[in-house]
DNA sequence: GTTTTGTATTTTGTATACATATATATTTAG
DNA sequence: CTAAATATATATGTATACAAAATACAAAAC
């Protein structure tokens, strides 16, 4: 018997193509903070029509990705330091709240998963391609994430973090940080099963606090 | 001589207005939740083309207040107890982050306008409409957000504020609750002017927490 | 009576056409 | 030669047209 459930749900509406296609160039530096974002020539090189692209477009404006002034058009965010320090500001806050309210509702399923990931991370080092050993930083905290039970603040989380896509390769491809970054995982992960709401809290103080040392450091911007 | 710069910036594009426009009446509760937004309908009744419809409820979507799915359309998002309660969650957490930093970077300008606002919105108590009053505490906090210097944080709480804005008149209704309101703010200022975070974030949470008691409880929905 | 299947209608997705504002190039006045 | 004025081109804003999917409903099958 097949599974015809499978392809339930895989229709994608092409601005949601555009917008992923559209995002990952400007992540990955292929749109140029300050570029101007032009509707026919995006259409034309996409081979879409102008009414995807726009809608795309402003889609990324919510994520902060550019920034639209009626009439003119939109261009790639500049992204400033101050920009930086803000949502770095912002992220150790809530990232703090995460981790506490983890401490009070994850279950044990949850830790074994938690385990789990860390243990697969570990095994990457140094062995797979920095943007895979990335994803499993990234699945590592979203577990915390959805451990904290509130789902507005996952939100938020997820959103706070597309900010710092451009940069999370940084911390990951310093091979000294390794060692800190495995050891910080795991004392967050033995803080969390302890649930010793200050501990976990500054231990992911210090995680964050060393990737904002880092993305900030390799900076060329201002 | 008349001055022409008056007119610049004065241009609204139609999904502006269409946006504001969806969004009162969402709040107001003339679009219930659950209802479905359906465009030619949207479009006639406003008399503009779909166009417009369709970007404003996208906007509409990111705030929060309308739920997509793809080939399916746009309804007006349910909230539950649930999500009121993550939202307010954050907002607590956000909020005590801006009073602990408003406390180290506020100037003197911006305690002179906290206290006016203060003194002014104390005078509107009993006889200006309740959404007045309620923009006027609006306008207290907002010279807080301001002087926490952070963009993001300023930006998010403002979206968070979004979401409790039908209800926003619960808590300035009830007369009984004014006192608490005016010494709240009252001890929030002093707290600021003397640079004491810790209580600033004790005042704030309580000022939070009474709101979302005054929410809850008012209630219908589950 | 219930389920299935075919059809009509409605609704969203996308493309395109036209209107209008902005940017660019050209001309003209000083 | 510079700068204001004008013409031209380009880009966005909005409306509309057409395609395709989802929904509603009726007829047929069981």
């Amino acid at each position: 018997m097949h599974d015809f459930t499978m392809r339930i749900n895989e229709y994608l509406p092409l601005r949601e193509v555009v917008f992923h296609t559209l995002r990952d160039a400007i992540l990955r530096g292929e749109l140029e903070p300050g570029e101007h974002l032009m509707e026919v020539q995006l259409a034309n090189k996409l081979g879409v029509s102008r009414t995807p692209i726009r809608e795309a477009i402003r889609q990324l404006q919510t994520e902060g990705l550019v920034i639209m002034t009626p009439r003119k058009g939109a261009v790639v965010a500049e992204i400033t330091r101050e920009d930086l320090t803000d949502v770095l500001e912002v992220r150790i806050t809530l990232e703090k709240m995460a981790v506490a309210l983890a401490c009070e509702n994850i279950n044990q399923d949850e830790i074994e998963r938690l385990k789990k990931s860390q243990q697969e991370l570990e095994n990457m080092l140094g062995n797979d391609k920095l943007t895979d050993i990335a994803n499993k930083d990234e699945e590592f905290h979203d577990i915390i994430y959805g451990a904290s039970r509130n789902k507005r603040l996952i939100q938020i989380l997820n959103n706070l973090r597309e900010q710092l896509y451009r940069y999370r390769i940084e911390y990951i491809k310093d091979e000294q940080k390794w060692v800190t970054l495995v050891e910080e995982h795991n004392l967050l992960i033995a803080a969390i099963e302890n649930k010793d709401i200050e501990e976990a809290k500054n231990v992911i103080r210090k995680h964050i606090d060393n990737q904002r040392k880092t993305i900030l450091e390799n900076l060329k911007i201002n």
